[in-house]
RNA sequence: GCGGGUGUGGCGGAAUUGGCAGACGCACUAGACUUAGGAUCUAGCGCCGCAAGGCGUGGGGGUUCGACUCCCUUCACCCGCACCA
């Protein structure tokens, strides 16, 4: 007989709830574990077989570790702004609040239907105004620090959307979001200053515990390198002068030309007469290109000469001016110096153009290819016969002594575009007085909330839709009478995810974000599980706005995320990317109705390693519920009585592979190694078929181990077994050293490294006993006929391999 | 192009410091029980071979008594970035 999972999993979801027995501890006395996992926005589609996946793991660590004795924090909650709620409420009408309530309703029973142990009194909603005061809290604090500013920036203004985008929901030049085509537009928007913490951001990598692609990830998106500046002076325009920067200061004596950005303010100023003409063709091709037609690396590089000469101050001749959209006016500073014969894009420009091409550094060959390697320079006047390095530093203190250069690092990473022209985001808390003149909102007046709306439509202006709703818009000072407008753009969704780890740990604090001391206990995160998709983005800013909050006393650690994780997906059965339009979506309801959530969670896990993206199958599901049905079998007969087969002594035939499964459960859980800790429960349960008496301790230790990953059928059973108290606080199982160390081996005799027999021996042979036996044993005499010993190898507990010709 | 990663049976995957390759599961084969089986139990299951034996961790080379594991080289695939001066 199998067991009713769904009778089962009801009778213990209810028993958790009534009893909250996920409530969180605070005892001081006990270490402090925080598993999070990352908040998932509430879709209208529901839960997705994905989310479980990571979820199961941090339930698992935090199931275990409440048995080991920790306060443990395992939270969950909403990242409820976006764009999807805003869209159905300009389509419909209707208030986006409600609709994002409904999904958080229909999303958490089906959360609580897999048996998660989170503490739901400490659930946080970015979209609650008890929540979002204090982004906007922290947003007021960005902007007295100076770290949040207005900036003219060209943007990705999306005409379809009525919005601004962040690069990063720009593909190939259509929004992420709906595809629309996007265009480049100046406009006023807020930025924060996250540059200003490169560094930190940068050299903070090394104290986590993080995957490396991802420490990788962020490294390169800060993209930090080391050079100098260098101002060049323009011919016959002696107010007119323009920056570069290079890393390669020492090649200047190479530098044959110059290039400047197509959008480079010095354009129009230094334009010939004569070359008037092609440089506005050139400007008007460039801006009917598309992102991607301009980014293509395969094309053959384009640039126009604007018929003006800069000095190169280090040879004093003339370098030819031209501009070309191989130059982004986002990096450095929108100009380079050229130098053909050692970089190869400007190689690749000049032979087309036909432009000089120096060669001041030797060991490559500049009539193939551009040489970026190190070597010794030559037509370099004073650096001649040093070296790279040696050659970079003289040229910048020549520079600095010279004043017309210095050492630069520069990043690719640019400040971070924080508004959007929407009404569904935390409001930013800010009023443009009529006199120009700009204040935050005072803090005694947050949260300032989103009015409500009868229906939220787009400005049509670029302005959110905040713009249409007058009385919330336009303010007079109580003292002075003086008027003012509010703030219309709002924050992007990132901000509310930027910290809501902190206030899980003090959820309903008046006065502070959190409280300091308890902010002190539970922080760092000791295990944060979620998609690499939030590798660089999600995972910097909340780095940025940790780093600040350390800045100003209110964190106690530099890094908010200790350890980090990320699972893999779970593909279709066809082992492409579920979506909807390819049909292989699997449904969690489904499987939860059909094999229970104890099925579900021991078969995601068992899947392969966590990491990794792996096809789902039905075959396999199967074969997790098998395995449930076989312990269940083990332990109750058919009239639904526990078996007889229970002892209540210990030792005997399980004793070894008991200790052994304690230990192996215990540290690959540790480890995230959910799948081989799984596979030896199997070899258990496996075993304990196969003999007549089941001491009592084991199986109940058995379904300790068993019970972060299949928490209801393990409480089932326990209780079954006569146990009275839930099994979620029960201490978990040890394993004694003593118990796994065998008095007989068996050791494998190998010739010339080929396993030829096996032989059970005593644990503490020695060398030479072990070899003895070896060479006595029939197959190996046999073998070795007519062959000559040459060495011998002995390794105790392990083998023999005897080498002969 | 740069950075990171992965290649092991029919499939998902296991293999402390180099020491029995293929744990565990799925699929499959044969048998048992059964009115029935998509239940359960027993046995088998890397490849070639009747067997003895040989060959096997993407390919090639190397170090070693011994290599999935270390080194060199090469190929394939995945992820991220992508004219960042």
């Amino acid at each position: 007989m199998s067991f009713n999972h769904k009778k089962m999993e009801q009778k213990w979801q209810n028993h958790w709830l009534k009893n909250k027995t996920f409530q969180t501890t605070e005892d001081s006395s006990k270490p402090f574990f925080y598993a999070l996992d990352m908040f998932p926005y509430p879709s209208g589609a529901g839960l997705h077989v994905g989310h479980p996946k990571s979820y199961t793991a941090t339930d698992i660590l935090a199931r275990m570790k409440r048995m080991q004795g920790y306060n443990v924090l395992h939270p969950m909650g909403w990242d409820a702004f976006g764009l999807p709620a805003e869209q159905y409420a300009i389509d419909t009408g209707n208030d986006p609040a409600e609709f994002t309530q409904k999904n958080i309703n229909t999303f958490k029973n089906q959360l609580n239907s897999l048996g998660f142990s989170y503490d739901w009194d400490r659930e946080v909603n970015t979209t609650d105004p008890n929540y979002y005061k204090w982004t906007q809290w922290i947003f007021t604090k960005l902007y007295e620090k100076g770290l949040a500013y207005i900036d003219e920036v060209a943007v990705n203004w999306c005409p379809a959307l009525g919005t601004v985008l962040a690069n990063e929901e720009v593909i190939d030049g259509k929004s992420e979001r709906g595809g629309h085509p996007v265009i480049r537009k100046p406009m006023k928007q807020w930025v924060l200053k996250i540059t200003e913490y490169a560094d930190r951001l940068l050299d903070d990598l090394d104290e986590v515990d993080w995957p490396e692609n991802i420490k990788d990830m962020q490294r390169n998106w800060i993209g930090r390198s080391e050079g100098a500046e260098i101002t060049f002076q323009i011919d016959g325009h002696e107010t007119e002068s323009f920056t570069v920067f290079t890393t390669r200061p020492d090649t200047l004596f190479g530098a044959t030309y110059a290039v400047l950005a197509p959008e480079h303010p010095l354009v129009d100023k230094i334009t010939t007469s004569e070359q008037k003409r092609a440089v506005q063709e050139y400007l008007e091709a460039i801006k009917s290109k598309s992102d991607l037609e301009r980014t293509d690396l395969a094309k053959e590089k384009t640039g126009v000469f604007t018929g003006a000469y800069a000095i190169n101050p280090a040879t004093n001749e003339k370098m030819p001016i031209w501009i070309a959209d191989y130059v982004l006016i986002t990096y450095g500073t929108g100009a380079i110096m050229a130098v053909p014969a050692h970089d190869e894009r400007d190689y690749d420009f000049a032979r087309k153009f036909d432009l000089p091409i120096t060669e001041v550094v030797q060991g490559g060959n500049i009539n193939e290819s551009a040489y970026i390697g190190d070597g010794i320079h030559v037509n370099s006047g004073f650096l001649n016969g040093l070296q790279k390095e040696e050659a970079i530093q003289k040229m910048i203190a020549w520079l600095e002594e010279k004043g017309i250069g210095t050492k630069k690092v520069s990043y690719k990473l640019r400040d971070w575009l924080f508004s959007r022209q929407r009404y569904w985001g935390e409001p930013i808390p800010i009023i443009h007085w009529e006199d120009g003149t700009m204040t935050t909102v005072p803090e005694d007046q947050l949260p300032l909330t989103l009015p409500v709306m009868d229906h939220i439509q787009p400005s049509g202006t670029g302005e959110s839709p905040l713009a249409n709703a007058t009385d919330w818009l336009e303010v007079v000072d109580p003292e002075t009478g003086k008027k003012g407008r509010r703030e219309t753009n709002t924050m992007p969704q990132w901000a509310g995810s930027c910290w809501y780890f902190l206030r899980y740990i003090d959820p309903h604090n008046e006065a502070a974000l959190a409280d300091a001391e308890k902010l002190k206990q539970w922080l760092p995160v000791d295990i944060y599980i979620g998609g690499a998709e939030h590798a660089v983005l999600h995972l910097l800013y909340a780095r940025f706005w940790h780093k600040f909050l350390y800045d100003i006393g209110v964190v106690p650690t530099k890094e908010p995320f200790q350890k980090l994780f990320n699972q893999g997906m779970i593909l279709g059965e066809n082992n492409e990317k579920m979506s909807k339009s390819k049909g292989n979506v699997v449904n969690p309801d489904e499987i939860v109705e059909s094999h229970g959530a104890d099925t579900l969670r021991l078969y995601e896990m068992f899947m392969g390693p966590l990491d990794a993206s792996i096809a789902w199958s039905t075959k396999g599901l199967d074969g997790a519920r098998r395995f449930l049905d076989r312990i269940w079998r083990l332990l109750i007969n058919e009239d639904g009585s526990v078996t007889e087969k229970i002892v209540a002594k210990t030792g005997g035939p399980l004793e070894k592979v008991y200790h052994q499964t304690v230990k192996k459960v215990t540290e690959d859980y540790e480890g995230l190694h959910f799948n081989t800790a799984i596979s030896q429960m199997m070899v258990f349960i496996n075993e304990a078929y196969k003999v007549e008496e089941l001491p009592k301790t084991y199986m109940e230790g058995f379904l300790q181990l068993l019970s972060p990953i299949c928490p209801h059928i393990a409480e089932e059973l326990w209780e079954k077994l006569g146990n009275n108290d839930s099994i979620t606080y029960t201490e978990w199982p040890v394993y004694s050293e003593e118990k796994l160390i065998d008095n007989e081996v068996e050791i494998v005799i190998q010739i010339n490294g080929k396993v030829r027999a096996k032989k059970l021996v005593a644990s503490d042979m020695t060398k030479e006993e072990l070899e003895k036996i070896a060479l006595e044993d029939e197959t190996v005499k046999n073998q070795l006929d007519g062959k000559t010993i040459r060495k011998v190898i002995s390794v105790p507990g392990k083998l023999v391999n005897i080498v002969a010709n």
